[in-house]
DNA sequence: CGAGCCCTTGATGCATTTCAACGAATGTGG
DNA sequence: CCACATTCGTTGAAATGCATCAAGGGCTCG
């Protein structure tokens, strides 16, 4: 039980979710030790739970490899995917005893796992820390009223164009190119919309020159102001 | 520039938000009578904006009297409701500079104003009542999730169903009837509908004996077991 | 080479929006 | 107190967007 701080990997993940020691957060340094100290980094085989909901919340998890998403299915098998989240994201953290949705990942991942219980004292101990954590809290706050927004007010095809320019954050200036983790299927129920239609709304961005699709998972955005535009009821 | 904390509207609103001084929560007396001190009880009138979005989040607001609707308009008019606050409620409390969403009442309404800045300095000061308040952001981040759920997965009678069983949880025990403060199109914007949908829903529900309408506003749940049935596919 | 999976495309039907008219409630000025 | 305007809600008819059903194509892997 303990993981490699120095590790490449684990230490841009833990400053993307908690701060790099050079933000000068009070207290960051002994923090992450102590979390090193009680933290376990875990494998995971694509397509696999994390975590399902109403399991009980007995770890949190930062993703240090792959790609995982949060979500939530009906007992007729229908299924909204929360998020898509990428190295660096911290998932499970919650007032509740019980998970409110599942994580499961998208391919091979890696995670840190690490009981939240002792997340929580560390939170007490190093408020500094967690002042930061609230601010990242507030961010994703933030993010979910822009999903709630979009899904409310934007038509279908909107959407997946939404979907696709919140990529573009993601990848380095000027790039237009990148890599889908995810199936149209999960594209869909991230959208709420049916698969079918996910797959239409690829077809027209193609077909009207907005992006172009190398192979299923390959896609670059060849007009980004368009596809604002087209965004832009 | 100060308020009454002894005032019964305005002690059982703080305790709503904050906790009540029997929930033990370290410094909570000296918490509140700082907070009477720093914040001011202004009057809204109805259908005023108390802050719009993209203005300096300047201040937070609680909720005394009244209700008041969150939301957030596009440039062509169409418009999202994120929530319904009533009583006990706080809103503007961001790590942001702006606010995101505007904040607009629904009738005259009294509210607690105290600054930002002021609001986070106390919370440095009282960490253990900021807990508290992060405990609500959790639980407040779990409801926009049920709300995202409903949204991508629901049709839209399915989605009226869900907020008029929202709206039990406020009444007293047993009661069915209640009153609805806002309009056909608010609740239309609320969910993702046209306002002519919306009406369409209540006249479905009315039709099947789900649910009375004395008024326009005042509204009767007469079978909550079926209506129940009805929302879940 | 064939099986299986995922994606695409077409055809059809249903849910929802849009356009339009009407009705009920409320307020205003004569 | 009544005519009138105004706002809000309801209802109908037509148009549209999306889901569903169904078939076929391309990729990967044994």
């Amino acid at each position: 039980m303990s993981i490699d701080y120095n590790k490449v990997t684990i230490k841009t993940s833990l400053h993307h979710c908690f701060g790099s020691p050079n933000d000068d957060i009070e207290g960051l340094p002994q923090f992450f030790a102590e979390l090193a100290e009680g933290a376990d980094e875990v494998d995971i085989k694509g397509n696999t739970f994390l975590f399902r909901e109403k399991d009980p919340s007995d770890y949190v998890y930062i993703l240090v490899s792959g790609a995982v998403m949060l979500e939530r299915s009906t007992s007729t098998g229908s299924r909204q995917v929360f998020a898509f989240l990428y190295t660096g994201n911290l998932m499970g953290l919650s007032e509740q005893l019980t998970y409110s949705f599942s994580a499961k990942s998208l391919a091979d991942a890696t995670a840190i796992r690490i009981s939240r219980s002792a997340m929580q004292s560390m939170f007490d101990r190093y408020p500094a820390v967690a002042q930061k954590y609230h601010k990242v809290t507030g961010r994703i706050l933030a993010l979910i009223l822009d999903q709630l927004f979009i899904m409310g007010q934007k038509s279908a095809h909107q959407r997946l164009g939404h979907f696709l320019l919140d990529m573009i954050p993601k990848l380095g200036r000027g790039q237009s190119q990148f890599y889908l983790p995810m199936s149209r299927q999960d594209i869909a129920d991230y959208l709420g919309m049916s698969l079918e239609t996910a797959s239409r709304g690829f077809s027209r961005l193609k077909r009207s020159k907005l992006i172009d699709i190398q192979s299923n998972y390959h896609i670059t955005i060849l007009d980004e102001q368009k596809l604002r535009d087209f965004i832009a009821d």
